[in-house]
DNA sequence: ACGCAATATGGTAACGTTCCCACATGTGCC
DNA sequence: GGCACATGTGGGAACGTTACCATATTGCGT
């Protein structure tokens, strides 16, 4: 049981078992340069046999390339962020790179911390989904001048030089509040996040629906919040309530914020959707609230697929060209969650 | 822009700068010999001037411990397991460790594919959150074997010689059905994963909670359910219905699957709680319900620290004794889903 | 017979680090 | 003065791999 000192094999002791040189292993195993046939099937002999493992660190340290990136995210267990690091290590998996996960918490000083890992490790790129302050852009900048390739997906507003990947938060803004004027609606709360650019864009997005329908949109309809919880949903949506501009709807800027509405609804006594309809975002939670959250989906999985090839694009050099950005498109999706307004309220 | 051939500055780049030889870099990085304050400083400067970050690929190569282990589970969509990863990473950055992520997909292939990049990487250890069938046994042996640490959290049965951190489940299942007795239920229904050992304990607590109380409970109030999925619960669910056994509350094996059965209780036009009580199991979707969900609290992100904590201890060789086993306690979290039986039925 | 490919092999120098060893110095003590 | 011992320094081998180079040994055309 405490069997701890087993060595690895090496090169060398394939090479040994096999009565060749090193060189000849080498060669075998990287498939260059010449080796006769014999020579091969006594090395692949030997390699089973001893059951070797090539070194990658070894590997990594003669090419100058780890076959790694890391991945910063906010937190791991918000589905969002989840769903991308799916995508994200679907792809480099399939390309035989790992993903180094670093769950920052929103703490600067880790997310810091974590950047410094990472380049000590020599990952071979990077994807970001940060919100966009000004710390992510000096870690961004710590990252690309050293030559590291680094992607956005879902996070932070444009970085000069990097590619991104994001949805298009506008559109879904104008499909939301388009949904709810389409069934009468003309009085639509917005709970947007301060500071936040996906929030900023939902709203611009809401505020083109309601122009084009010659629908009014007083500042008194959007709620500041301050993040995107559960918590700040239900004190927005207290909020809200509490104005007296008597919404007859309400378009939240995630999922999670939209359940705390709901939450909020239901102890005021009012019903969803007959009394007040609520659109959620980003498709993470839509489906498990009771009612079901009618939402705008989100194409998490989707994003981080696609980060990945834009990164693995930039890493094996297939790409060197212009920062680019690919915005994916929204949808709507239609649960219970919204009904006509009751009438003459 | 096209700036890629951008080369890390060595020891040796250091050295130069420091003017002192590389063998004193190294002793100032590496903190031991001798060094005069003044070569020190000439180091410490010259590092900072140039931007020095150590070569972890060099290092490990050389001290044959890469400071990075490997987390091996089957979605990291699962908040279960992402919660899990949570604490596993904080717990390894901590030391300074990193965490290479493995979401496996439940897909054979993948995981021995995973296991294969792993080993090549020369993770420190291994965490395992997989389901227990053959095929992992072999898998954690091909690490074991080789004198890697393994910790299993919250997968699988017990492997011989490898650590693992488990959640009571069979209590879990204890206060699940004694809650629901107390409430004044006789005939309780239990959705129960085929094949799964958790499951399996559920079904073991609330059968004794059951005899303890005196109640009955036969065979046809179980119902073997395909995966710890909502689709599954569905199915459960309306097959525990079919059966005429006219239960009055239901204990799910995971949140996900009473989701499925909540999701089957309102289309057959029963209230939930006051025509059924639903109870959940590991707390990830409960909150989010509505009603909100009555469920076993599991404590996923203290198990991903504890398996951090068994890993490094082996890792950094501070234990090197039998195989451990922790078992965390779970509580009952009470929310709406629960209330006593209608009278006469 | 000769040259000249093509084929097959081993030697060896890196990659950037760690750390042991040898060699300076200096200091205090008999 | 000689010796032990602490202090400071540089040299160099190793970690396991890759890939270039030099050296065989063939076959084949002239």
């Amino acid at each position: 049981m405490h069997d701890r000192p087993v060595r690895h094999p090496t090169i060398k002791d394939v090479a040994l078992v096999a009565g060749v040189s090193p060189s000849t292993v080498g060669r075998v195993i990287g498939g260059y340069g010449y080796t006769s046939a014999e020579s091969q099937q006594r090395v692949l002999a030997a390699m089973r046999q001893l059951g070797y493992e090539p070194n990658a660190v070894a590997r990594s340290l003669k090419s100058k390339r780890t076959r790694t990136i890391g991945y910063l995210l906010p937190r791991v267990t918000n589905p969002f962020f989840a769903q991308i690091a799916e995508g994200l290590q679907d792809v480099a998996s399939a390309h035989g790179y790992s993903v180094i996960l670093c769950s920052t918490d929103m703490k600067m000083e880790r997310t810091s911390e974590f950047g410094r890992v990472l380049l000590e490790h020599r990952v071979d790129g990077i994807v970001l989904s940060l919100p966009g302050d000004d710390s992510v852009f000096k870690l961004a900048a710590s990252f690309t001048d050293r030559g590291l390739p680094v992607v956005v997906c879902h996070g932070s507003r444009r970085i000069h030089g990097v590619d991104r990947v994001i949805s298009d938060h506008m559109h879904g803004g104008y499909l939301a509040a388009k949904h709810l004027i389409n069934m009468g609606h003309e009085r639509i709360g917005v709970l947007a996040v301060k500071g936040s650019t996906t929030s900023s864009l939902i709203l611009d997005g809401c505020r083109k629906a309601l122009k084009d329908a010659g629908v009014d949109f007083p500042a008194q309809l959007t709620v500041e919040i301050a993040s995107f919880s559960e918590d700040a949903g239900c004190s927005g949506a207290r909020v809200l309530l509490m104005r007296g501009c008597d919404p007859t709807a309400i378009i939240a800027s995630n999922d999670l914020i939209a359940l705390g509405a709901l939450g909020v609804l239901e102890e005021a006594g009012l019903n969803v959707p007959a009394d007040m309809s609520v659109i959620g975002f980003d498709n993470t939670f839509a489906a498990h609230t009771r009612p079901r959250l009618t939402t705008i989906g989100i194409s998490t999985y989707q994003a981080g697929l696609i980060a990945a090839q834009l990164l693995l694009d930039r890493i094996e050099d297939n790409y060197r060209g212009e920062a680019r950005e690919v915005v994916l498109p929204v949808e709507l999706v239609v649960r219970g969650s919204v009904a006509p307004p009751r009438r003459g309220s």
